[in-house]
DNA sequence: ATCACCGCTTAACCCTGTCTTAACCCCCAC
DNA sequence: GTGGGGGTTAAGACAGGGTTAAGCGGTGAT
């Protein structure tokens, strides 16, 4: 794993050096904005950690100046506590995730790595038992056979993997696939059956499988 | 979303659990820390907004009351304007995060999901000698074997390993599975009975055990 | 412009597993 | 002996999930 801090307080970006050297991920740093904009064009990071208030140039200008380069590198924000249209803004800047300092090492160590591999996720496939899930083509192919999936039955069928094998909830379920508004009835339910009728078929492993009143998880039946 | 406000300016309280509730946020209040501490108690929340300043019973107190108790649910702390110190008390009470009043309304929401969201994106893990639970799975291995627990019997498994191996008390217990209204008759006491099947079986060392009057504990028979 | 098709929603209905209830039993303490 | 706390059992109620079919709206082709 391969990161970058950018972070105009040295005492701090020493501490956060060493933590994740220990956790075996390497931590190049950067002292202001610029140093840090010409570093990220010159490596390919897993993520980056950007603090929204230095010198020159700040976390937000650094974020926006990379996306408008074309560079989609996962970035988590550090902002400092009272800040709160800073966040947004920074959401607005192609921000990933933000952190309010202080904050916990280990946390900071969790968020990158979660947003690392969430990336690495986005851009190859998930893979459950026999299913794999391509989520740039949409698709989903078990057995060899790309599976004919409507679009709400692909967009469950990815919020699914995204869990996986942790079940997820009816509520999350229809928030991934309506958003806000949710129609009125058991339209999930039917989804589901149609989708179940495609992705387990006559096979006689179910990965999708209901979980008490918890909701409905991706895994394998071993498991 | 479930969170608890302990605020005894009553008007703040409605204007804050107002603006929660448009956010589809549900938002329980304690004018004061006693009565707080006991919701607290009862429910299982996803996030604490506690003031400092309060009658009976101040923030940092409830704070660390319920730390002690074992309850790790994040908090956050309100503080008046230019007590700094009891900002750095705060934290050592155990506080996840914290505002100044005044404060903006969106501000703290953005703040307590943020504490919900780390929270829930954890994995905890349960280990009682043989028994493993995990929370983020929902199920539970005793002895290579995933046990098939019901909805119910899975929440009560969990409820005693969160406090394991000190004694939950049948009130606790039909709390944590049936939130506030509970069942007319001994419905826990078969619940028990099914999941002692389940879980302790044909096992010499039950794992469930009854303690006196207190309650029952989640814990090996040597302890 | 019209028609056919496809997927989405809705509202039934059924079925299975779970929860509740109310017994009865046992053991121990008083 | 009596009462209370807990254990055991079985039956009925119930909810949640599964299944099915009909109708609606949009889209693309003719």
């Amino acid at each position: 794993m391969n990161i970058l801090l950018v972070e105009d307080d040295i005492d701090l970006a020493a501490t956060v050096v060493d933590f994740f050297e220990l956790e075996s991920t390497i931590c190049d740093h950067a002292a202001n904005g610029v140093a840090g904009l010409s570093l990220i064009q010159q490596n390919a990071y897993d993520a980056i950690v950007l603090d929204i208030n230095m010198p020159k140039m700040n976390g937000l200008s650094v974020c926006a100046a990379m996306r408008k380069e074309g560079i989609d590198t996962p970035v988590l924000m550090l902002t400092a506590r009272d800040t709160l249209d800073d966040k947004l803004e920074g959401f607005a800047s192609g921000t990933d995730d933000y952190l309010v300092k202080p904050f916990e090492l280990k946390e900071l160590l969790a968020r990158v790595n979660a947003l690392a591999k969430r990336r690495s996720g986005q851009v190859e496939k998930f893979h459950i038992a026999d299913l794999a899930i391509d989520t740039r083509l949409k698709q989903a192919v078990r057995n060899g056979e790309t599976l004919k999936l409507s679009p709400t039955g692909y967009k469950i069928l990815e919020a699914l993997a995204r869990r996986s094998p942790a079940p997820v909830s009816r509520e999350k379920l229809m928030q991934a696939v309506w958003g806000d508004n949710i129609p009125d009835s058991n339209s999930l339910k039917v989804h589901l059956y149609n989708l179940r009728k495609l992705v387990d078929q006559d096979n006689n492993k179910a990965l999708i499988q209901t979980i008490g009143s918890q909701g409905f998880a991706l895994r394998s039946p071993a498991d």
